[in-house]
Formats: structure tokens, C-alpha cells, sequence
DNA sequence: TTTTTATTTAATCATTTGTTTAATTCAATT
DNA sequence: AATTGAATTAAACAAATGATTAAATAAAAA
């Protein structure tokens, strides 16, 4: 059952979503939408009713999409420890590095409202997945420090998408353009993997 | 040398950093300010000219103490690299844990506007820091792993801060309330130096 | 083709918002 | 007490903004 958008709706989506994750919520007006889609300023509330509905719907997409991606990886059953947060590391960087703003963009918009997250199923999920099990299982086997998975989890999420918020400083402080940037993250895709291991290890 | 504020010269600047930490820029309109800080609208422009200047000059002040407090550690000539960081962890953690919404509003507003970090003094001082020097002595005598020190940097912070950027989901995942997160990020005061330094031993 | 429905447009409305003005009150100085 | 300058106030302005309307056009159904 395929969802269907007409082609000025999807041209609304599109630069709505441009324009909610470069300038945030409250900095964009609807002419900017209506500007940057190239559409008639009413056919915004002729599609999506209000400025307000717009933005929720367009963040509940990007959020639902952006967990999704991070589950898929977390419940592979096939893979070990280290292979999980190499592919995540590899992967979310990846997907960081083609829309660098959407971190700052969810964790700011779910600040302000964050029963936005509490609608997303996979929320919950990311506590029980593969990954946490196998990481327990390793506590219990003596082979990893008996410290809380939240730690776990938190710091790899850490040490991913931390950089990419406070890139503006990490730039500013290394003299760097953009293409330097990424070429350090593209860096930490093998190395975090080897930080998480020694982290847990005994 | 004091600089000296007037009563309601100082009743704005509370009201408005409140309010700018809490809802952002452009979410925040001058009559709220007014209405925070129990003042008349026109004052606001009578001190301050416009609403855009309030907010750059609570911005500098507070990204220039934030900073200063930094490098205050980092650069402290009598402690060791394990001091350092067990030392950055305890106050930053109790810093953001006493004004939370700071990280967000930083890197927020910093995206939009990366100018203001230029005009730091300090920012640049991070990577010439004893810190960093300390590490860079580690690596050449081979007791440290080699990789660039803005990893090693941008590590610290990592942990530190971007779990208090994420609170609404990490509360989200597991159930938190605010006093069970901030006994979270206590513990790590002590996990985050353990974790930093294996990390970067041989 | 004709009729009906969906889409698009230009114009307008009602608020909101940043800022200014002109009058008033308050405090310090003469 | 009178004068002067700073601080405060209520009212208003102009521009911006989210939303609506009514008419026009395009597409689909009859």
C-alpha cells in the first residue's frame, strides 16, 4: 500500500524539511516555504492545515526514519558486539555526513516537545536489542565491566553524533572546512569501535 | 574594575537568558521577556536597543564564561592528565546539571551564528592547552595510542556533554524521571576519566 | 460536451511582534 | 523649591506572519 503525494505536496514537504532543519521551527515562515517550493502561500494550508501541522508531521517522519535505521542495526542477529558499532559507526556517520543537520534538528525539536519521541515504537526497542543482550551477556561472562547498558548505549551515540553537533567549534579550534571535517569522521568509523571494545573490556 | 548594571538593566538580562535557553531566539518575542522580567516593553530597547543585541550580548557572556571554565582545567599546570579529566567530568557534569538547558542553547545558536565563537580568546587556546601537551608527551614516550589530539578532545566532551543534549530520550528509553538522570550523569564523573583513559593506553 | 470536483491564485484579514514616541514620574543637583 | 536629566509608562506604528476567502483554472467524471 503505497502512500501517494500529489506533486506540489511532496514539493512543500521537501522544502519545508530543507528549511525546519536549517533554521528550526520558529525562524521559518510560511513564505519561506512558499518561496523555497516555488508554490502559492495558501496551498500550504490547503495540503497540511497550519505551519504547526506541517512541521509535526515532517518530524515525525525524519525521527521515525532516523530510529529506524538505528534498530536495523542494533537487532542483526548475526553479528557480534563489535560488528554492531562498527556498522553503526560506519553507517551513521555516512548518514550524518549526506544531512549533517538532522541531529541538532531532532534533539532540539524534541527538547521542546518530547511527546513527539514517545509515539515512536522503536524508542523502547533500542534497550532491548540484540546489542544490549549480547553486552549483558558479556557482563555476565566476566569478560565486559558490570556497568549499566544505558552507559553502553549512550556512549556510543556519544561519541558518533557529538562531533557533528559541536562541529562549528570542533572547526574553529583545528582550523578546518568542511571536507577536513568529514575526513575526520570518516577517520572515527574505525576508531570508535576500537574506544567502545576498550571501554567494556576487563 | 566592576561593571555596574542598573536593577532592571539586570532584571532583563535574568529574564531573557532564561527565556533564550529555554525556547531559543526566535521563539522568544520581546513582550515575553517583558511580561518574565515584570519591566515595560520599551525598556527593553531603551537598555538593550534591539532584542537582537540583548541576545548577542547574553550570548557572548555566557559562551565566554562557559569556555573560561574549560580551559581553566585544561590548563592547570600541577595536575596529571587522569586529574585533569576526572576534574573537567566532575565540574562540567555539575555545571550542566545546574543549568542544563546550556549545551543545547551553545551549540544552537552557535550553528546559526558561528561568528560569535570566533571572537573567543579561548577557543583556539583548547588544543595549545597543558592537556593537550600531555597527551602529545604520552604518545612520543609510546604509553598512549597515536591519533590525533581533537579526538582525544572532542572524546571528553563527548561523554560529558551529549548525554545531557539527548536527556529527553535517554529519560524516554528508560524511564527516567530528572533526579534519576542526574544520578546517571553523576556516576559518570567517575566512569567517564576510567573510560577516557583506557581508551587511549597502549 | 457538460458538469462536477480538485487545484491554484491573488487579495485580504486578524494577530503578533519589534520598535518608537511622547508624556509622565522619579531622583539628583543647584 | 526649582531645575535638570534619567527612568518609566501607555499608546501607537509599521512590518511580518499564519491563515482564510472567493474567484479562476485545470482535471476528472458524467
Amino acid at each position: 500500500m503505497e502512500t501517494q503525494y500529489s506533486n506540489t505536496e511532496l514539493k512543500i514537504r521537501d522544502a519545508a524539511k530543507s528549511l525546519f532543519l536549517k533554521k528550526g521551527y520558529s525562524a521559518t515562515t510560511t513564505r519561506d516555504i512558499a518561496q523555497e517550493s516555488k508554490i502559492n502561500l495558501a496551498l500550504l494550508n490547503y495540503y497540511f492545515t497550519s505551519k504547526r501541522r506541517l512541521f509535526e508531521i515532517i518530524m515525525f517522519e525524519t525521527l521515525y526514519d532516523f530510529l529506524n535505521k538505528m534498530v536495523e542495526v542494533y537487532n542483526d542477529e548475526k553479528t557480534t558486539i563489535r560488528e554492531k558499532i562498527e556498522l553503526a559507526s560506519s553507517k551513521y556517520i555516512d548518514m550524518i555526513i549526506a544531512e549533517p543537520l538532522l541531529p541538532t534538528f531532532i534533539l532540539n525539536e524534541l527538547k521542546n516537545n518530547p511527546t513527539n519521541f514517545l509515539k515512536m515504537p522503536t524508542a523502547k526497542v533500542i534497550m532491548k536489542s540484540q546489542l544490549v543482550s549480547q553486552y549483558k551477556d558479556g557482563v555476565k561472562k566476566g569478560v565486559y565491566k558490570k556497568v549499566d547498558p544505558i552507559h553502553f548505549i549512550t556512549n556510543i551515540l556519544s561519541l558518533i553524533v557529538f562531533p557533528f553537533i559541536c562541529s562549528p567549534i570542533i572547526m574553529k579550534m583545528e582550523k578546518l572546512n568542511k571536507k577536513d571535517f568529514n575526513k575526520m569522521m570518516t577517520q572515527r568509523k574505525k576508531l570508535i569501535p576500537e574506544w567502545i571494545i576498550q571501554m567494556i573490556k576487563k
